[in-house]
RNA sequence: GGAGGUGUGGCCGAGCGGUCAAUGGCAGCAGACUGUAAAUCUGCCGGGAAUUCCCUACGGAGGUUCGAAUCCUCCCGCCUCCA
């Protein structure tokens, strides 16, 4: 991340339009331009840990954060160490099977750090905090709970959240994520409390519980409080965003690759691109709309693109990271493998699947490329590879085999360890040779 | 409980005794064009061996027939109507 220290300096004002202009601003309650405009405020964004990492989807609310604290706002990252523990029924058309306490904590433990890496904890004007909802939630009794909170929400209003309703017309909802909203509104109480937390922001879908925190906070204290929600991002295509074939794109990159992760938003639509610059990176108006300019007159340069990849990697895995999945990508589309050694092979097709051969079953005349692809599990039969070989969709070392007899030799393994095999355009398998 | 209908490849959906590995659409894969995009076009799309071969498959189990996804019997699932 660029030193926030600019920033930071700059007049606390005009939050809301930085938001605005970005597309970042669903709903707000009423009166948050001037709250935020009439000085620094403790926002907030809780993360339930549904998993041990966060993924792309949250990086909206994340980068909210962080951009708030950019314009000299204190952020709090909430885990949902108690939260987690019962399951947000908003957005779930389903009841949901809990988490077991040991996996919760396994989550907190990953997305802790995720969250921390968005942040400046050590800012001497706008530190951010980090805490845990576990903390107050799984200590206080019962009884506690009901006569000091409790008393304050109305069945009436509860039962009329959207979350609530769709699920009580269709397949019901146990009392447990009913009070769902109860828990996270005193989430809100006590961060005002404790923090003089006066805000609250999340996706669109938050509303509802946002907003019973709000009306808690102003029965128990008096005082306002706000909210600030996001859309949901989508895409031009109408899919859901952040999924691929592979499955949700993930910020850990055990999940997903620093690789791959690049190659996600590089493969970002042209009409969802300069929408995502402004949602998912700190760039300037000025520069995404030079990079919008370039989009129309030359689409085929993918600047756009390679900048949101470029930035968005940065921001999640670093810049060595990104050289590196940009390496990758030049050699994995279009570049020649021949002037690689193994070790390059072996360092850029890290994550691609491999198998190893004993150098005993490359006799003299090589081994059969039909049966190679398919022991690769690049194709499913060895039917399906003759029919590769045959429509021109199997390349070895990046170069196109189209003969259905061919075999593989011990000459083409490059330093005579390492075979790249490819499907089409993106598929990739790597054989090592066993020495 | 009674009557009728229906169950086909990842999904939808034809076929109703041989020419059926099964029309068509969607999805998927590859190729061309291109920009690792979109659209379009072409080819492929059960498995194995390979130039007209074998195996497995039309809910399940039996049967009729030279031959069945197609006809019969029983069973199972789903749907509709009547009680």
């Amino acid at each position: 991340m660029s030193s926030p220290t600019a920033a930071r300096r700059r007049r606390i004002v005009s939050a809301l339009e930085e938001f605005q202009w970005r597309g970042l601003v669903f709903d707000t309650s009423e009166g948050l331009e001037q709250h935020l405009n009439s000085g620094q405020v403790t926002a907030y964004c809780g993360f339930d840990p549904t998993a041990a990492s966060l993924h792309v989807g949250n990086l909206v609310p994340l980068l909210a954060l962080a951009r708030l604290q950019r314009l000299g706002h204190c952020p709090i990252a909430l885990v949902g160490g108690g939260t987690g523990m019962i399951g947000d029924p908003s957005g779930k058309s389903q009841e949901r099977n809990l988490l077991t306490a040991e996996k919760v904590a396994e989550n907190i433990a990953g997305i802790r750090q995720q969250l921390a890496a968005f942040l400046d904890f050590d800012s001497k004007s706008a530190p951010a905090q980090l805490v845990d909802n576990g903390e107050w939630l799984n200590t206080i009794r019962l009884v506690d709970f009901l006569r000091e909170i409790g008393k304050h929400f109305s069945l009436g209003a509860m039962l009329a959240k959207d979350s609530v309703k769709s699920r009580l017309d269709g397949p019901g909802i146990s009392f447990t994520e009913f009070t769902y909203q109860m828990l996270q509104s005193y989430d809100f109480l006590i961060l005002n409390q404790r923090y003089q937390c006066t805000l609250q922001v999340g996706g669109s879908d938050q509303w509802g519980n946002i907003t019973a925190g709000i009306d808690l906070i102003r029965r128990v204290g008096g005082t306002k409080s706000h909210a600030l929600v996001m859309p949901l991002v989508t895409t031009a295509a109408g899919t859901k965003f952040g999924k691929t074939e592979a499955g949700a794109v993930w910020l850990d990159a055990e999940r997903t690759s620093p690789y791959r992760f690049y190659q996600f938003w590089l493969n970002t639509a042209d009409q969802d691109v300069i929408r995502y610059l402004r949602t998912f990176t700190f760039l300037d108006a000025d520069r995404i709309e030079a990079l919008a300019q370039e989009l129309a007159v030359a689409p085929q340069k993918r600047a756009a693109q390679r900048a949101l990849a470029h930035e968005v990697t940065a921001l999640v895995h670093g810049e060595t990271a990104v050289a590196r999945a940009q390496q990758s990508s030049e050699v994995l589309f279009g570049g020649s493998i021949e002037a690689l050694t193994a070790d390059d092979v072996l360092e850029i097709f890290d994550e691609v699947p491999s198998h190893r051969l004993t150098p005993e079953v490359l006799s003299d005349e090589g081994l059969p490329l039909i049966g190679l692809l398919a022991d690769a599990g690049l194709v499913p039969s060895r039917g399906a590879a003759r029919r590769l070989v045959r429509e021109g969709g199997a390349y070895v070392n990046n170069q196109r085999v189209a003969d259905e007899k061919a075999s593989v030799r011990r000459e083409d393994f490059l330093d005579g360890r390492v075979l790249v095999l490819r499907k089409g355009q993106k598929s990739y398998h790597l054989v090592t040779l066993e020495v």
